[in-house]
DNA sequence: CTTATATTTCGCCATATGGCGAATCGTAAG
DNA sequence: CTTACGATTCGCCATATGGCGAAATATAAG
């Protein structure tokens, strides 16, 4: 990120301005997930998640992949920016100690445990 | 910054947020300055900046000094958590090298150049 | 004590942001 | 082709944010 513009420099801080964000991105940083298991996670709703993702991804902190319908989210970490993992390892160092990032953690591996389709089946066809 | 809130984490980062914040930022790192100067290089009102310069100190980013009438800024460097150390640094190296900021480098040798009574008056009795 | 002045606070406005539900899109399955 | 469904886009609302000028604060100077 060294010799940007400072406009873009701020895309990525104002990626992480966001609690919801900083948690999507350090589950994120420990698994691949699809928007369904991050609405679950975040108790969002799918419409508001999708933009976080939007986001995060605009400013290059995660990458996608579609496999049939499913979107599965990740963060960046193939041929991406030195600069850029330094920014995920610090969102890391500085977070994911914290309660909240502890909890989500926990919860999170609930929701791996049971396959995307049936989470999405109790989310009432939210999504 | 390790182990902290995430609410902590974001002040932070939402401070960075800010383009304006982010080239006063770069600027306090180079040098300690008092609002009419950061006002003279930003070409905002005194009120903005002096919100500004709240933010940046909540952050943790800043600290301020006061002389007579004047207030001096500066980067946060005097007994300051190593996390802050490293945002700071973080901050310098992707942004100081852009155009902008190298532009704002520039005109701060102006700024510098003249005492801030002077520059007061230049500005109209506005602050 | 009064005046001048650097900064901050306050009140206001315009725009940006985060949230939701409804509608749309894209793809898998009947 | 039609249906089902995960994700996204759109339209809307409430709140947050960044900007300014005016008023208030604090301190130096007369």
């Amino acid at each position: 990120m060294a010799n940007r513009k400072i406009d873009e420099f701020t895309a990525v801080t104002k990626a992480l301005g966001d609690p919801n964000r900083v948690r999507a991105l350090l589950a994120l940083l420990q698994k691949e997930l699809c928007v369904c298991q991050v609405v679950e996670l975040l108790g969002l709703a799918p419409s508001t998640v999708s933009k976080h993702m939007a986001v995060l991804k605009q400013a290059g902190l995660v990458e996608s992949r579609k496999e049939g319908r499913w979107v599965y989210y990740r963060a960046a970490a193939d041929e991406v920016p030195e600069e850029v993992k330094e920014v995920l390892e610090w969102v890391s160092n500085c977070c994911s100690g914290s309660r909240e990032a502890q909890e989500d953690s926990r919860n999170l591996e609930g929701i791996l445990s049971m396959d995307p389709e049936q989470l999405c089946q109790l989310q009432g066809n939210r999504c």
